[in-house]
DNA sequence: GCTGCCGATCAATCATAGGC
DNA sequence: TGCCTATGATTGATCGGCAG
C-alpha cells in the first residue's frame, strides 16, 4: 500500500470539471443512445467540439458514464427521465 | 475489466486468489522504473527479452507483454 | 491453429473539485 | 474548516478483429 503514488503527482490529475454545457451535451448524447452509448470515433470527434474538450476526454467520460450509470440504474433513472423529455 | 454487450454486469464473486484484487496486479515502484527505462530502449520486446525482463523482475511474461502493450498505446495517446 | 498487436473498453482506484 | 460525494484521469487486464 506504501505504493509510490508520486507517479500519480503527474500534472494531469489537476483535473478541472467540464463546463455545465458540456455535461449537457454529453448527457443529452448519453440518454439519447442509452440502448448502446458507444459513439464512433466521428462521433466523438463532433462531441468534443461542441463541448471544447479532447476526444480523449470524451472517452474517459463515456467509460465513466458508462460503468457509473450501470452501477445506479435505479438512482439515475431521474437523470435518464430527465433528458429524455428534453429530447422530446 | 472485460468490454462487452452495454448492460448490467454483476459484481464478481471470484474469490480473491492473492492479495486485494486477483486479477488486477500492483506493480512496484522498483518494477515500473525498469519497465520504463526497457521500454525507452525498445519499444517493442523480443520473446527472449520479455523471458528475461519477467524473470528479472519477478513478474510473468502475460504481465510484462501487456504492459508493454499498454505502454505503446499510452505514448501513441500524445 | 496459435500468438502478438492494436483499438476500444472495463473496472477499480486515485486525487482533486464541489457542496454542505 | 472539515467531511463526504461527484467526477475526470490512470492503468492492468479483457474482448474482437487482423496479421504473420
Amino acid at each position: 500500500v506504501m505504493i509510490l503514488r508520486s507517479r500519480f503527482l503527474d500534472a494531469r490529475r489537476k483535473r478541472r470539471n467540464f463546463s455545465k454545457q458540456a455535461t449537457e451535451v454529453l448527457n443529452e448524447y448519453f440518454y439519447s443512445h442509452l440502448s448502446n452509448p458507444y459513439p464512433s470515433e466521428e462521433a466523438k470527434e463532433e462531441l468534443a467540439r461542441k463541448c471544447s474538450i479532447t476526444v480523449s476526454q470524451i472517452s474517459n467520460w463515456f467509460g465513466n458514464k458508462r460503468i457509473r450509470y450501470k452501477k445506479n440504474i435505479g438512482k439515475a433513472q431521474e437523470e435518464a427521465n430527465m433528458y429524455a423529455a428534453k429530447a422530446a | 475489466g472485460k468490454p462487452g454487450e452495454y448492460g448490467y454486469t454483476p459484481p464478481s464473486t471470484a474469490a480473491p486468489q492473492t492479495g486485494p484484487n486477483s486479477g488486477r496486479t500492483n506493480f512496484t515502484n522498483k518494477q515500473l522504473t525498469e519497465l520504463e527505462k526497457e521500454f525507452h530502449f525498445n519499444k517493442y520486446l523480443t520473446r527472449a527479452r520479455r523471458i528475461e525482463i519477467a524473470a528479472s523482475l519477478g513478474l510473468n511474461e502475460t504481465q510484462v507483454k501487456i504492459w508493454f502493450q499498454n505502454r505503446r498505446m499510452k505514448q501513441k495517446k500524445r
